[in-house]
DNA sequence: GACTTATTTGTGCAAATGTGCAACTATTGG
DNA sequence: CCAATAGTTGCACATTTGCACAAATAAGTC
């Protein structure tokens, strides 16, 4: 849970995790690169890092990789700590 | 919200707030700092953050300081972005 | 195959972070 | 006042992290 809350607790990466949330359909990486003013390496590294706790989901389309939020896994992750806190 | 996921995202300050968690009362900094095998000053430093987070609040008891979890209110903020998440 | 575009990876660097230890500041109790 | 306890802070150190730039990889197009 703490390397969830890691991933998310970074202010760029929540950006892309917003700007997803604003996509009905899948984004490629240059495109969310724009929302947060980094350069296409580090973008690709952060949605790297919210690959491998599961938060986006990646669709290889031709040479783009497209980018989408696991919408329900994760807001049922945050809601279980959410219960487990509020007690 | 990326600063109090920051805080949360950290293994020992998580353990700090599982086991505020458990607590039906207050617990002071040294009770606290046994759960998270770290120094006290650590441990100190660790619930600093959580409190400038609104995550603990701290009450002064005498020569101690007694830590409890704003639990209604962290849940709301995670509840929050669960929602906004899930769109 | 050569070229273009999208993305990842290697590298180096500066800044932030977590940690333990020791010194310091309360505050209580004798 | 003095000793003991709780907690904080200064310091040094190691590690991690975010970043930009350049090079490498991958895949479509001519």
């Amino acid at each position: 849970m703490a390397d969830l809350l890691k991933a998310l607790g970074e202010f760029n990466r929540l950006s892309l995790v917003y700007e997803l949330c604003e996509c009905a359909k899948p984004r490629n990486a240059m495109c969310l690169c724009d929302c947060c003013s980094v350069d296409s390496s580090v973008a690709s590294r952060h949605l790297k890092v919210l690959a491998q706790e599961g938060v986006v989901r990646i669709e290889r389309k031709g040479r783009e990789r497209m980018y989408s939020l696991n919408r329900a896994e994760v807001a049922a992750r945050l809601r279980a700590l959410a219960d487990q806190i509020e007690g």
